[in-house]
Parts: structure tokens; C-alpha cells; sequence
RNA sequence: GUGGGUGUAGCCAAACGGUUAAGGCGCUGGAUUGUGGUUCCAGUAUUCGUGGGUUCGAUUCCCAUCACUCACCCCA
């Protein structure tokens, strides 16, 4: 218990935060050249947000939240995904008044009380985007667009882009009635799992992994079938944007995704080396969940991407971040007198700018330099009681092993050229 | 929530129903007293996830429990 963190949660150590750090920068810097502005929200929010923005019957809401109630007795919610609270910090600070039009991006934790797995954890990592206030297309592939860039950038070229359209709930509810028609009568054929969906939520039968699902499934109707005409278009402009940029896709007309919130386009980028947990980034329109979170009613789209699957799918490709590693100097002292003026010294190399570092268990010579060599360092100052009587240091240079000796009154300058 | 697999040192990893639990990596120290990367030597688990049971005897067999892991479900 006590030397074991909680179940599904991971510690980042030292040694692998460095690609965190990368894979956080370039998102930023995408992000920044996209225009898209970093928001943070808290990382708990009224239990109700979450009920109306992921939806009641979803699994999300149904069982995976970490919901608690506070000391002052209000219902409280670990998030598990982003998008409500850009919505609800969107209308509390009434940001269509300042440009109607919004991007942003968020990034950081989510929790789910799933069951872990490869891929999946209870804490984890999205990175997001929404785009509020645009109802065009072309703000559909922007978000695509945007996380394909900065998948590519990661050396993830060849990750599978699947689109589809859900259409607007009128769409949704013909599509509906034409599906639960032709299910009707092969419930029996059906897997449990998609006769229990058949009540809840018959679209969702449409990507069930079972094989005998599948086979009926395929000669269902499609999503696509049903579609109005501004839909159908909607989705026709979206493939011609992406055509027009070279993006390879797929039209899945089976995909569907879990949450509520969803209208028109859909879309999913996946790696199948991840094994169950395919699915990188997903995301889609949901022009109704701003009003259905009590404000005026505004398109939206966007995504998450989930940070530990993109880290997952870079090592299946072996693709290593390049994480900077060295220093620029270290100080091995010897005897008392010289390790506090290495100490001094070191202070001032780090205020000039030097990565450095030193010895603070007196070891021997020996076991400093070897310490050194292992951090990588590029220079070595070597102060014994010898350097400190002549007013010198020794400075080696690692590569060469080539030494000089230098006034301790010129070190750093002699240190940073 | 359901099902399968695994559980030996910081990491990887053997062995075996029975005296002192291989090996490798890593780490630490040393190879004449103040110098790294190679090499060599030495040290590094009174103990085999935890708790029961079977047995003359269990790390090895059984049960439970916990943890990890994979799959279903769902999703990032």
C-alpha cells in the first residue's frame, strides 16, 4: 500500500520525463503557430458539468468517474476529459464576446476508473483542442490538421486517419429507426453486449469488435445513408479540404465514438500496433453541447489525444525523442578547503549559464572523474590543495583529456569559451 | 464489472520438494598512495509478492489475497 502508488497510476522518474518534455514543447509550439491558445482549467469540476457535457448514459459517466463529495458537501468530479470545462470556462467568462470565434488547447491529466491496460490508465495524459464558433467545415479539418502535424513532427507519419459522419440529430434519429428496423429481427444473432446496446444506444453496435456482429452489421444501414443535405455536404467540404492538403484518410462509415456530445463529423487516428487501445487521437463536431451546457447555441469541434498512446506508439516504432543529455562542466575537489571553494565555484558557473555539477559525498578523485564521465560531462575542474596553494585549477577537457592549468580568477571566462 | 497470464535482488533472469538461492546488467570499492571511458578483482537477496494449507521438509504443490499484465467492455 504505502510503497505502491494507486492502481492505473504512473510516477514520470527523472530519467523519462525528457520525453515528456519534448513531446509537451513541440504540441506547444504547434499549437502557438496554429494560433490555438493554451487554456487550464481546474482538474476537478461539478460533478452535474460532467453528467450533461460526456452525457448520463455514457460509460464514462455511468462508472468511470471519480466522483466525491467535498467538505462543503457539493458533488465533485475528477475530470475525465477536457472538453466540458473549456465549454463552462468559455461561457463563465463569456469568451464569444471577446472574438467569436475560439481556439484553444488544453493539456494534462484525465481520470477514469477503468480497468488498466495496455494503453489505458486511470490517470493519463490528453492533450486537446476546441475550436468554438465556427459551424464551416474547414474548422473541422483545421483540427485534423493540427494533430497530424504535430504526429508527423514526432517522426508518426503513417498513422491511419478514419472520418465519418454521425449527422445532426435529425439525421441521427432517421438513421436510428431504419437501424433498430433491421436489427429488430436479428437480436437474437447479436452479440449480449450489443443486445443491451440495442436499447441504449443501437449506433454503437456498429463498431462492436465481435466477428458475428460485424458480419450482420455490414449489410446495416449506414450513418450515411441518412444523411440531410446540409450534412452531406458539411462532410463532402470536410474530404475536400482534406484532399486539397494531401491528408490520406479513410471513410469509416462504422465509426462511431462513445460520447454524447458528437454531431456530424467524427474522426479517430489510429496505429494498430498499440494492440486494444488503437485509437491516438479522436475527436469530432458537437455543435449542440455549448447550449446543452446552458449557453447560446454554438458549433464547436475538436479532439483529444492521449499523450501516454502517442509515447506508446513511438517506442512500438522505435522512434526515440531526442533528449538533450551531458553537461557542460564538473568540479572534483579534494580536501576540505578546495570543495568549498569548488562549491563557490559552481555557484558561479550555473549563474553563468553552465549545466554543473559536483561530488557532495568526498569521494575519491577517482570516483569523481568516473562520476563525470558518466554524466557526460564536456570539462572537468579539478581544485585539490595543490591548485588552491598556487591560486590555480586543473581544467580537462573530457574528449581529448588534454589539461590546463588556469588562475582561479579566470575560470569561468576560460570555462564558458 | 468479466476472463486469461505472471509475481525470485534496482533491472533482466535461471534453478530446484531437501545442506550455503546461478548468471548478466547496474551500482559501490579496489588494481601502490590526486584523474574517467577498456580490462581485471571484490562487494551487493538470512531470502524467493503476502497470508494460510499439504508435507518429515516448500521459493518450488494447493488455496486465498494483493500487485502487475493482456483481452472483453469502453475510450485517449
Amino acid at each position: 500500500m504505502l510503497t505502491n502508488g494507486p492502481r492505473g497510476t504512473n510516477d514520470i522518474l527523472p530519467q523519462e520525463v525528457g520525453k515528456w518534455h519534448i513531446l509537451e514543447g513541440k504540441i506547444r509550439a504547434w499549437c502557438e503557430r496554429y494560433r490555438f491558445g493554451e487554456i487550464r482549467t481546474p482538474i476537478f469540476e461539478h460533478t452535474e458539468l460532467f453528467l450533461r457535457g460526456v452525457g448520463e448514459t455514457t460509460d464514462i459517466v455511468e462508472k468511470e468517474m471519480y466522483t466525491f463529495t467535498d467538505r462543503g458537501d457539493r458533488s465533485i468530479t475528477l475530470r475525465p476529459e477536457g472538453t466540458a470545462s473549456t465549454v463552462r470556462a468559455f461561457l463563465q467568462h463569456k469568451l464569444a464576446g471577446q472574438a467569436p470565434l475560439q481556439k484553444m488547447y488544453y493539456m494534462g491529466p484525465m481520470f477514469r476508473y477503468d480497468r488498466p491496460q495496455a494503453g489505458r490508465y486511470r490517470q493519463f495524459h490528453q492533450f486537446g483542442v476546441e475550436m468554438l464558433g465556427s459551424s464551416e467545415a474547414i474548422a473541422d479539418a483545421e483540427t485534423i490538421v493540427i494533430a497530424l502535424d504535430i504526429l508527423k513532427e514526432l517522426g508518426l507519419n503513417d498513422l491511419e486517419v478514419h472520418i465519418n459522419s454521425i449527422g445532426c440529430p435529425q439525421c441521427r434519429q432517421v438513421h436510428k429507426e431504419k437501424l433498430m428496423e433491421f436489427l429488430g429481427d436479428r437480436l437474437s444473432e447479436l452479440c449480449p453486449d450489443c443486445v443491451s446496446r440495442f436499447e441504449r444506444n443501437p449506433l454503437r453496435i456498429l463498431d462492436c469488435k465481435n466477428k458475428k456482429c460485424q458480419a450482420i452489421v455490414s449489410d446495416a444501414p449506414a450513418v450515411m445513408t441518412c444523411l440531410c443535405d446540409e450534412c452531406r455536404t458539411h462532410f463532402e467540404k470536410l474530404q475536400s479540404y482534406l484532399q486539397k492538403l494531401n491528408v490520406k484518410y479513410e471513410v469509416d462509415t462504422n465509426l462511431v465514438r462513445g460520447l454524447d456530445y458528437y454531431t456530424k463529423t467524427v474522426f479517430e487516428i489510429m496505429y494498430s500496433g498499440l494492440g486494444a487501445q488503437s485509437t491516438v487521437c479522436g475527436g469530432g463536431r458537437y455543435d449542440g453541447l455549448v447550449e446543452e451546457c446552458g449557453g447560446p447555441s454554438t458549433p464547436a469541434v475538436g479532439f483529444a489525444m492521449g499523450l501516454e498512446r502517442v509515447l506508446l506508439t513511438l517506442e512500438k516504432m522505435d522512434i526515440q525523442l531526442a533528449v538533450p543529455q551531458g553537461i557542460d562542466l564538473f568540479i572534483a575537489s579534494m580536501g576540505e578547503e578546495a570543495q568549498v571553494e569548488a562549491f563557490s565555484l559552481l555557484h558561479q558557473c550555473r549563474a553563468h549559464g553552465l549545466k554543473a555539477e559536483m561530488d557532495y559525498r568526498k569521494r575519491s578523485l577517482k570516483a569523481q572523474m568516473k562520476q563525470a564521465n558518466k554524466l557526460g560531462a564536456e570539462k572537468v575542474v579539478i581544485l585539490g590543495e595543490e591548485e588552491l596553494n598556487k591560486g590555480q585549477a586543473i581544467i580537462r577537457l573530457m574528449e581529448t583529456g588534454e589539461q590546463l592549468e588556469v588562475e582561479l580568477s579566470q575560470l569561468t571566462e576560460k570555462l564558458k569559451g
